[in-house]
RNA sequence: CGGGAUGUAGCGUAGCCCGGUUAUCGCGCCUGGUUUGGGACCAGGAGGUCGCAAGUUCGAAUCUUGCCAUCCCGACCA
């Protein structure tokens, strides 16, 4: 979208940082790798949790809690999972500290103190899950069996960035039991959707639904699933996926039901996730030079006030008019601030809102009141329009909507303006390099091909969309024949 | 773990090459006052182991060596 910010290039990641961190959502912390979520960050969350748990019930799970740290033994159960996240595993050895006797006040790991057993903590819980699951399921009866868990994942990654790549953070994951397959394969569609539902219409994030391929399938799945969304930089950033993982884990773990025939079945199974890197989609969707655009519906605050005092004596009349229109507005749900700070000056405010990502302002002032009036200033467009207070916070919560609309509009025209055919090798690499964005180009179909591909351009197959045109084609890099595009890109 | 860069007040920085008064400037912070329609102004004030350690020197933020930390680029990845 901003032009600026594409051309930016490689400040991209500067821009980014700072955005985060002076916006008040997040910030470093004493801990390498890890982040802060604060206070502004951490509400955006919890509207999106509540949000996601919604839809989740709504599609008949529940919530339960599994434990943080996955016994050795459990952990390597799976081998194709324990071998893909072997690598970024932090690893529980001893459980208790002494005193130091060579160097006094400081302590140090109680070698009596070391475990039978290691306990990794969680990348990712299907083995923890799933050796319970063997007991809570016997009969055809007990299934599906539909789980999800908020909770906290540690993957010990080279390299971090806020939001995007840290090495603790929050997410859930859902893990299900079914009793055939084609159950397991609906479960695992209907979640990608559910996620698409949330990523389009309440963070204003068009996503493109598609399958992975082998090379970038979750260790121990089958099929996973995925919805790809675009930054304004041209990089692709995977935003969700649900995972059909077959009856790898019933297997593994040796979970069994018995049938309405008597018949003893391995049972099978799905996961799918989303994590706090929504948050790094959503601010590198929308923001812009200004700092964050919220869409409305998620925002965490949707309305401020600002008053605009002239001597101590315009204040009562302002807080009069300004405390009713925060009823009003509260009446009808809406989440409204009325920022009365008197030691910083309506402009110094402005700025700092707009920073946030505040989808729309009012000031109100003398001037207004006696006009009965208010200005109102939208964010994601920055206009500002003078609205008559009769009626205002039903107007108010239309504006709302329609920003929320022109935010996915604006995010739909970039993405679709940035998915570009390439037909040669030629053009794939030099779009790679000037237009960036998803590239659909036609592909062999062969694991050796897209590495080789990785390796000469970091553009990787996002995806294989689904439903996706079938179409006669030869391979952009092997000149094989080929039945359909898939979509490159390089990505976060 | 390879390649590059950086470390000076809460944040951002000047000074370093070419050693020499009390370490520069801006933002922020505190006190008082005037203000308030796009990041206010005036006056006063607080805040520093110059990343750590050793060395060279009459003298080190500045030179040398070692260490530590952070960031960027690669391998890894939701």
């Amino acid at each position: 979208m901003s032009k600026e910010i594409t051309s930016r290039g490689e400040d991209y990641s500067q821009w980014y940082n700072n955005l985060v961190i002076k916006s008040g959502l997040a910030d470093h912390s004493a801990v390498k790798g890890c982040m802060v979520i604060k206070p502004y960050g951490y509400a955006l969350w919890e509207n999106m949790q509540k949000e996601l748990d919604k839809m989740f019930k709504d599609t008949g799970h529940e919530n339960a809690y599994f434990p943080l740290f996955v016994p050795k033994s459990l952990f390597e159960a799976e081998e194709k999972n324990a071998e893909g996240f072997a690598k970024e595993c932090a690893v529980v050895t001893h459980y208790r500290l002494k005193n130091n006797p060579d160097k006094p006040g400081k302590l140090m790991v109680d070698p009596a103190a070391k475990l039978e057993e290691e306990l990794v903590v969680r990348p990712t819980s299907e083995a923890i899950i799933w050796n319970t699951y063997r007991d809570w399921i016997q009969s055809y009866r007990d299934l599906p069996l539909l789980i999800n868990q908020w909770a906290n994942v540690v993957r010990w990654e080279m390299r971090t960035r806020l939001f995007l790549r840290t090495t603790e953070f929050l997410w859930q994951e859902g893990h299900t039991a079914h009793a055939t397959k084609e159950e397991a394969v609906e479960e695992t569609v209907k979640m990608l959707d559910v996620y698409a539902d949330f990523v389009e219409n309440y963070m204003a994030v068009p996503v493109v639904k598609g399958i992975k391929t082998a090379n970038e399938r979750f260790a121990g799945a089958e099929d996973t699933y995925c919805i790809e969304a675009l930054m304004q930089d041209g990089k692709a950033l995977q935003a969700g996926t649900s995972h059909f993982l077959g009856q790898n884990f019933a297997k593994a773990f040796d979970v069994q039901f018995l049938t309405k025939e008597n018949k003893r079945e391995y049972v099978w199974a799905t996961s799918w996730g989303v994590s706090t890197r929504l948050i790094g989609a959503l601010i590198m969707a929308h923001s812009d030079d200004q700092g964050l655009v919220m869409p409305p519906k998620i925002a965490p605050i949707q309305v401020v006030i600002v008053p605009v005092y002239k001597g101590d004596e315009s204040k009562p009349i302002i807080d009069e008019k300004a405390l009713a229109l925060v009823a009003e507005l509260k009446a009808l749900g809406i989440t409204v601030k009325y920022d009365t700070n008197d030691n910083n000056r309506p402009g110094w405010k402005f700025a700092e809102y707009e920073l946030k990502g505040v989808p729309v302002r009012i000031a109100m002032g003398l001037r207004d009141i006696e006009n009965k009036v208010v200005e109102v200033a939208r964010r994601d467009t920055k206009a500002k329009e003078v609205m008559p207070m009769e009626g205002l916070a039903a107007a108010v919560a239309q504006l709302l909507e329609d920003i929320q609309q022109s935010m996915y509009n604006k995010a739909l025209q970039f993405r679709d303006d940035n998915i570009t055919e390439a037909n040669t090798w030629d053009e794939f690499v030099q779009l790679l390099d000037t237009k960036a964005g998803f590239i659909a180009a036609h592909w062999d179909g062969t694991g050796e091909t897209e590495e080789k591909i990785k390796e000469a351009t970091k553009a990787t197959i996002r995806c294989i969309p689904l439903n996706n045109k079938q179409e006669e084609g030869k391979c952009i890099l092997t000149g094989q024949p080929s039945t359909q595009r898939v979509l490159f890109a390089r990505a976060y």
